[in-house]
DNA sequence: GTAGATGCAAATCATTTGCCTTACC
DNA sequence: GGTAAGGCAAATGATTTGCATCTAC
């Protein structure tokens, strides 16, 4: 049987409340630790890993340096604001049928792909 | 008249002799130390922050928390092989079009993207 | 003599690990 | 009592910076 986890547990509790929302490492820990204050932040990491593990988050690379983690759900790309850094999601697979064109130009087989637009949200588009 | 710059100048050189290629800052800093020696890896990260920002450089994040720098030429996607980490450019901008639909869902004015296909090469697949 | 180009070493940043403690079962 | 979960602090890996030199103008 599984020994109780509270960390997880508050983790995997948060996420599942507030799909559709990026989170970096330091977000979460803030997060988890408003419901159990002595969370440490390696057990963060060591959940958000388990969690990732078991397919339940996703990692998202943002190209700043700092991982970020998303509940999994159907295929999107993401679009961050060089201006405000907002990250917004691109629903459906803008790709599609890339994979054979890629295939065909570099005889690579393609499993996946990381995809960032970058860009300026609405609020930062002068007017 | 601007200084002499032997290192930033064999950077320059290198760059230049072998385009279609990408360059990791250990990289380019042993390349470099071949000609001259002393080059150190501050220098290096110094010259390539130049070039970068005169436009001959151009940042890669192929997201394995390593920077990349390939000579800026026409617009082109990268493929890595997740088995042996080679790269290969996919010609093309296999996004194009994409400005209109991200921002017909998001709002956002798309100014560019960052995109890496992940897959396996030829050599890597098996039999 | 002065500013740009360097070298070295120390400082950051964002994780990652090691290791010991605690607490279920 | 053995093992998983958690806390702390030290270790990593990849840059980045500060600062003292050195050197071509």
């Amino acid at each position: 049987m599984p020994r109780p986890s509270p960390v997880t547990d508050a983790l995997r509790g948060l996420v599942a409340g507030d799909d559709h929302h990026l989170w970096s490492l330091d977000e979460l820990h803030a997060r988890v630790r408003e419901r159990i204050d002595s969370a440490s932040f390696s057990t963060i990491l060591r959940a958000v890993t388990t969690l990732e593990a078991s397919g339940i988050l996703e990692r998202v690379d943002l190209g700043d340096g700092k991982a970020r983690f998303e509940v999994r759900q159907e295929h999107h790309e993401h679009v961050q604001c060089s201006s405000c850094g907002r990250v917004a999601e691109v629903p459906g697979c803008v790709v599609k049928g890339a994979a054979a064109a890629v295939r065909a130009s570099t005889g690579f087989v393609v499993r996946g792909h990381q995809l960032v637009f970058s860009g300026t949200c609405p609020d930062c588009v002068p007017a």
